[in-house]
DNA sequence: AACACGATGGACT
DNA sequence: GTCCATCGTGTTA
């Protein structure tokens, strides 16, 4: 199976997340299914990293989609995001969730209680840190497309109390209805995300 | 140079 | 539910 081309990533950011719940990401030993995602969207999202402008941790959310973006989180956990649309827009999907299906035991060694149900668990059963931030999703990251579509549930982004009450309460998380990996469970509704806005420049 | 603050997780009440 | 470890980054001075 090959990895996702660049151009499953050139789209609006929760048009990936909803295409990225089922998918595979391998990484150095691992693969997981990808149980729970989240879009941030771009422009005018203001829980987006990108919000205030280009900066250098988040210089890989500006380039072209299919990379990495991975930033440091609370001095300690790491963040694994897929970089969505076209370069100049700085858009991205947070990967907070996955199920182990190749690695175990190397996940088991990384993640002894076997949890895989939030962001920072999720890089670290990976093994990944900022150093893989940029990198293609081709490579020592590499995504590779789902085989089965997954039931999905929305609800509002996790830990963002900073951004506007209208992005707090957006329904861009999306999950697998099924999965075990999911963290945050009481607050996913049963609803499919919302049609996604034109937010992408026409090209 | 100093400072405030996280797209969290784990321990605990 | 509450508390807080821990440090890179971005902002301000």
């Amino acid at each position: 199976m090959d990895p996702l081309p660049p151009s499953f990533y050139d789209r609006d950011a929760l048009d990936v997340a909803a295409d990225l719940v089922g998918a595979l990401v391998s990484a150095r030993g691992v693969t997981l299914r990808i149980t729970e995602v989240e879009a941030y969207r771009f422009p005018g999202d203001t829980a987006n990293h990108a919000r205030m402008g280009r900066t250098a941790r988040n210089a890989p959310m500006w380039g072209p989609p299919g990379r990495a973006y991975v930033y440091l989180c609370y001095g300690m956990h790491h963040m694994l995001n897929f970089v969505t649309g076209p370069e100049g827009h700085a858009a991205a999907v947070l990967i907070r969730g996955g199920e182990p299906v190749d690695g175990h035991d190397i996940f088991a060694t990384r993640r002894p209680d076997g949890r895989c149900d939030g962001p920072g668990k999720l890089a670290a059963a990976l093994g990944l840190a900022t150093a893989h931030s940029g990198l293609p999703l081709d490579g020592t990251i590499a995504v590779r497309a789902r085989r089965e579509e997954p039931s999905l549930v929305a609800g509002p982004r996790i830990g963002i109390d900073y951004a506007s009450e209208a992005d707090r309460l957006a329904p861009w998380r999306l999950a697998d209805a099924t999965s075990r990996q999911v963290g945050h469970r009481g607050r996913l509704g049963v609803h499919p995300a919302t049609p996604p806005a034109a937010t992408l420049p026409p090209r």
